[in-house]
Order: structure tokens, then sequence, then C-alpha cells
DNA sequence: ACCGTCATGTAATCGGTTACATGATTCT
DNA sequence: AGAATCATGTAACCGATTACATGACGGT
């Protein structure tokens, strides 16, 4: 309830679902990564374990365990976790982000572009098809922040899909 | 010169920049880090020291003392480095990158979109901007690699200035 | 001679990843 | 009933980040 803890990312996905959810089990909490900002930013699995216990030691959430069968924890914001989601959410967002790709990162130490061209074309094309999928059964009812980034999603996927096209046909 | 190591992204950056430099000490590194991939890897200096330890422990790289002044520490990359360095190269690359954008993430969990947008859009103009200067600089000489990665985080941040300024302007 | 900044490095901490482990369920 | 897979959780390790610290050097 009282050491100062610094307030990761991972900090933020976990008080952001459970602000939406209400209360959630770690479990919980991994399937909701796992169908939506797991897409762009996925976890660890034990990280959703361990952060809210971190958080709640914090006293930005509650934690009680379930009395019957699996004695599971269940986690629930508090006042002072909400604060600072919204403190954050309303901060100026300071560096951009990076590319982090394995793929580009073998490029630029040698990798041979053709070859590389070819895997990550196929991947690429995969997951926009995936995307588009997504995006084609979403009824739009809910949150707007998840159709949003998705839309982001589908937009840089397009750019591989352009990128590594333009590389393969080169020369 | 022994125990197994856990190559990792970070392993492979600093055996490329080794391989492609002949020796180098840590903050020759760095320096070469900040002209280059740094752009979309970015890495902590500190790791530019220990990591080249823990390369020349396992056997990747050698390392010698300077004698005089500073006495700087020099590493070379071995016959082992450059096996594994090429054998990655090769090897097919597993996963996609993650955007891990920040402001993504902001708008995922319920940021303001116009707010965010606002000074998303700014800061990617401006790097974009960045990108085009270096391109225009560069002369053609020396390895294809960066170059070509260059060319990715340039459709990517056209990207992004596409997107945001499509959020801003939306409504 | 002093100051500020760049150069260079080490130490401690901690978040994140990996590995391990057991209880439920479903399938054959 | 046994096998396989999903659900759920803990523990250990380690790479990465942060903080700290000193030396060199250029400028005034």
């Amino acid at each position: 309830m009282q050491h100062e803890i610094r307030l990761t990312p991972t900090s933020y996905i976990v008080l952001g679902l459970l602000d939406q959810a209400g209360e959630a089990t770690p479990y919980e909490l991994k399937r909701r990564v796992a169908v939506g900002v797991g897409n762009f930013w996925s976890l660890q699995h034990a990280q959703l374990y361990s952060e809210p216990e971190r958080l709640a030691r914090a006293g930005y959430l509650t934690e009680e365990r379930e009395t019957g069968g699996r004695r599971r924890k269940r986690y629930a914001i508090t006042r002072r976790g909400r604060a600072a989601l919204h403190e954050w959410l309303a901060a100026s967002t300071p560096g951009l982000a990076e590319l982090r790709d394995p793929g580009l990162l073998k490029l630029y130490l040698g990798g041979d572009p053709a070859v590389l061209a070819a895997a990550q074309l196929e991947a690429h094309e995969r997951k926009l098809r995936e995307y588009q999928r997504i995006r084609a059964a979403d009824d739009g009812a809910g949150p707007r922040g998840p159709w949003l980034t998705l839309d982001a999603g589908i937009g840089h996927e397009r750019e591989w899909v352009r990128y590594w096209r333009r590389l393969r046909d080169a020369r």
C-alpha cells in the first residue's frame, strides 16, 4: 500500500483492462490480452500473475482470494489505480515506437534481401488477412480504442507487404 | 570460452557490428549504433559494455585491454562468433515485430484520439523529415543493409503520418 | 584555473522470460 | 482408463535499465 513502484506499460495494460472489466483473475486478463492488445503489445502470461501482485502491494489494486475450489486471486482496481491510469492516459507521450523487427535487423546486418523478403512477405500477408477477418467480424459496438488500433495494425501490415514485395522484386 | 549462453538480438547487433568493423571498443560500438541500427532497435549504452564481456567469456569475441592511457577494452570477433552470426542470418526468422507504440497503447486503453493524434502526428512528421535528410545525405556507398532499412523506416513513418492525420481529421 | 560536456565505465536493481509443475477437461 | 491438451500458478534466472562515478578535454 505504500512503497513507490515504477509503473511500466505492462502496469498500465493491467490497470486499463481491470478498469474496463471491473475485476478479473490473472487468467481472465490473459485471455483479454490475447484477443486485444496482445496483437501489438504482447505479454508473457507469467507477468499477468506477478504484475497484479506488484500493483496490489502498492495500492493500485485490491486482491482477494476465492475461498472455494481453485482459490484464484481476483483483482480489482482501486481509486488510486484509476487515478494513475487516467493521469498516464492524459500525459503527453514521450518517445516514438521503434520498429524492432527481427527481419529488418537481419537485413541491416547483412542478411540476404531476397531470402528475407520471401519469408517476411508471406508472414505479413497472413497477418494482414487475419486482421481483416477480425475487423470484418467486429460489429462496431464496444469501446473505440481496439477498433482504432486494429486499423493501425492493418495499415502497417499493408506497408510491410509493400516493402517486402518491392524488395523481393528488386533487380 | 565454454559455457553456453543464449544469444539475443543484442548479441547479434554486437557480433554484426564487430564483423563489419573488425574490432572496436564499447564506446565505438555505441557511436555506430547511434547512427545506424539504433534508429529502429536502440540499446542502452551500458549493454555495449556488458554484452561484449558476455560474448567474450563464451568465446564469440576476443578481448584485450589497451596498455596505455585509458586501458580501454577492444573486442574482435572470433571464428566462432562469425559462425554464430552467419548461422543466425541464414536461419528463418520466427515471429513478426510488434508495433509496441506507447501512443497506440493509450489509444487502445481509452486515451483521447484527438489529443493523441495531434502529438503523435507532429512527432512522426519530424522523424520522417529526419530520415529523409539522412537518406538525401547518403551517397549509396557502403553496405546495402542500412540503406534498405532506412527505407523501411521512411515507409512506416509515412504510414504513421497518414494514420494519425486521418484520426485527427475524423468526425 | 574553472566549468561543462563528452567519454568511459561499474554496480545494483528489477522487470521479463523461461522453466517447471499440478489440477481440470476432453477425447479416444 | 489413459493420453493429450487446456487452465492455472510459482520459482529462478538473467538481460536490460537505472543510477552512479570518474577521467579527459575544449573553451573562456
